[in-house]
RNA sequence: UGGGGCAUGGUGCAAUGGCAGCACACCAGCCUUUGGAGCUGUGGAUCUUGGUUCGAAUCCAGGUGCCCCAGCCA
């Protein structure tokens, strides 16, 4: 009946598998989590699951906690909690509230000790060494394919057996920190032969003697993932555990804690990570870009970081359609940044105000324009975005013009200015190219022309018409301007493959120094998006100051003429 | 090699036994005071081999390819 249709913002497969549950009773409300580990930035990387779990949550009535895993102390600050916390907030994520996996560390202790008493738990002495080859698993590093041999059942560790109150002491004592760091770890006894290594008697404690930043040195035991992210999920009654696919082979093991544990029984749910072709999503090369200088900083716009992309002009809005816009399945996939700039330039399209930029400036003088004198023009600042208004443009005899809107010799299908060819100024006048000045080396410095007091405006009485439209700014009036511009980071497409020196762009910035900007512009916020005409999106940097602002390349305009010109 | 996961135009996603469709990209054209935006159109895909069925992208069996796992990381 109704023409609308809600559409929804997560994948088919998860809302059947939430409906079924609340269907069939096993559940009775929705509550996901957002688990981020509190050691680097948020990229677009996350914002699928962080968008997968607030949707999931807001479509089904329910609720969303935040919840950080700080279950590595040796990895994690809080600074990082705060950036992430501001960054989920700037993307439009809304939660119900704040959590820490370092909140249900005693509770958490309190189940391993149900655990060790239940015969499901020990304490084992063995080295890390010995661990590793009773796994039935060869050393670290070694590739699968170069595994000659079916993997080998485990062997049963020495200490497997060993009394209840013997590990129940030992792990009373591994927390008052009374053992040196990896002389024992809790196991859990599920299967040393099970064909999922993950089952073979999985590590759950750890000893680390290390400051922890909210527990302080109050424990000289942290869990393992496995013996936390689950547990945390069933403590806090989240009733779906949303996560990348890389965690689909765990699943068996979280189920099997829960189900001993006879806890709420929270289900995990996996999708594929969002791969984008140029971008670098892994935390660690992320951080050497940064440290090596080969970027700015974390919030480089270059950077898909969601401060990069912040910076760079990128609206929350257009990355939500873009992220939503992809779908989620379980396939491996790899999302074209082309793909990326079209939901940016569909956004900014309809919100950014145009404005007239002139990047490479050659002089154009109107030679038939009396000097010294100047008029003010209309002109409309958004041509899609009625509400937007209108604002005047001086004019003036000298003015400048982009360096590519003219040539001297034009190539075939060249329609911009050339001698003895007319375009208009965009809201100003026709002017018709009549010869050109050149210095001692024979290059271009000036370019002259003359212009028809009748087509002011733009149009022309007669009814004759140009080919092109060129942008402009009055010299007497501009305002100088640095414009930075962006390239791809890398020169290959996935980017994750290789080393990070072989494969960086040396060209992704180009900084323009002498470019002008007209003077509307010169109370120009941070932040703020704009669109220089015919060029592209830009935004204005918190590098800015009051005598030259400076602006970021979002996204370009489509260029059919680059494109055409490329191709010959 | 053990276990797990995934295969639909160039890319990403639909089609839940009944005409293989959408977006981005590409190509051609229209329109244009942004060579922008917009509009129209063309081309191009079910990994493979069998089977079940009136009918298979979908179900079954075998094969092939790619990805993940042998941290006291998450």
């Amino acid at each position: 009946m109704s023409s609308e249709e809600v559409v929804s913002r997560i994948p088919a497969f998860i809302r059947e598998a939430v409906d079924e549950d609340l269907k069939n009773g096993r559940f009775k409300y929705v509550r996901t989590r957002l688990p981020p580990e509190p050691n680097g930035y948020l990229h677009i990387g996350h914002v699928k699951a962080f968008l997968i779990d607030y949707f999931t949550a807001k479509e089904f009535g329910g609720e969303l906690y935040l919840r950080f895993d700080d279950t590595n102390p040796s990895k994690e600050e809080t600074e990082f909690v705060n950036a992430i916390e501001d960054d989920a907030k700037w993307l439009g994520i809304e939660w119900a509230k704040v959590t820490f996996a370092s909140d249900y560390f005693d509770l958490l202790y309190e189940w391993a000790v149900r655990l060790v008493k239940m015969g499901l738990a020990y304490v084992d002495d063995q080295t890390q060494e010995e661990m590793s080859a009773g796994r039935g698993t060869l050393p670290k590093g070694t590739k699968w394919s170069e595994t000659e041999s079916a993997i080998r059942p485990g062997v049963d560790s020495p200490y497997r057996n060993r009394p209840v109150e013997e590990s129940l002491d030992l792990l009373e004592r591994m927390k008052n920190g009374e053992f040196p760091e990896g002389s024992r770890v809790l196991r859990a006894k599920i299967d040393m032969a099970h064909s999922n290594i993950l089952l073979r008697d999985p590590v759950m404690y750890r000893i680390m003697h290390v400051h922890h930043h909210r527990t302080g040195d109050k424990w000289h035991i942290y869990p393992m993932y496995d013996w936390s992210h689950g547990q945390n999920d069933s403590m806090e009654g989240v009733t779906h555990s949303l996560c990348s696919n890389e965690y689909i082979i765990h699943r068996p093991l979280y189920e099997w804690f829960l189900e001993k544990l006879e806890a709420f029984p929270s289900r995990q749910i996996e999708f594929s990570r969002l791969n984008l072709t140029y971008a670098m999503m892994s935390k660690r090369k992320l951080r050497k870009l940064v440290e090596m200088g080969m970027v700015r900083g974390w919030d480089d716009p270059r950077l898909t970081t969601l401060r990069g992309l912040r910076r760079r002009g990128v609206t929350p809005e257009a990355i939500v359609n873009f992220v939503t816009g992809i779908g989620e399945t379980n396939n491996d996939s790899w999302v074209e940044m082309a793909q990326f700039d079209a939901v940016i330039r569909d956004d900014l399209n309809k919100r950014a105000i145009r404005r007239m930029a002139v990047l490479n400036p050659i002089k154009l003088v109107i030679d038939n324009y009396p000097e010294g004198e100047s008029e003010e023009l209309d002109a409309i600042n958004n041509p899609e975005d009625p509400n937007a208004g209108a604002r005047k443009v001086k004019f003036s005899k000298t003015i400048y013009i982009e360096q590519d809107d003219f040539r001297e010799t034009p190539p075939p299908k060249y329609y911009r200015l050339y001698p003895g060819n007319e375009v208009r100024l965009r809201y100003a006048y026709f002017v018709k190219c009549t010869h050109v000045v050149k210095n001692d080396k024979g290059e271009v410095v000036e370019v002259h022309a003359t212009y028809d007091p009748t087509t002011r405006g733009g149009d022309s009485a007669d009814g004759r018409k140009v080919k092109s439209t060129i942008h402009w700014v009055s010299a007497e009036h501009a305002i100088s301007a640095e414009v930075r511009m962006y390239d791809q980071l890398f020169n290959v497409e996935r980017p994750d493959d290789g080393e990070l020196e072989s494969i960086i762009n040396p060209k992704s910035l180009e900084i323009l120094e002498n470019a002008f900007v007209e003077p509307a512009l010169a109370d120009v916020k941070a932040g703020e998006n704009v669109q220089f005409e015919r060029v592209g999106y830009f935004c204005a940097d918190p590098d800015s100051t009051p005598e030259k602002p400076v602006f970021n390349l979002t996204v370009n305009l489509k260029d059919t003429w680059a494109k055409l010109e490329k191709k010959k």
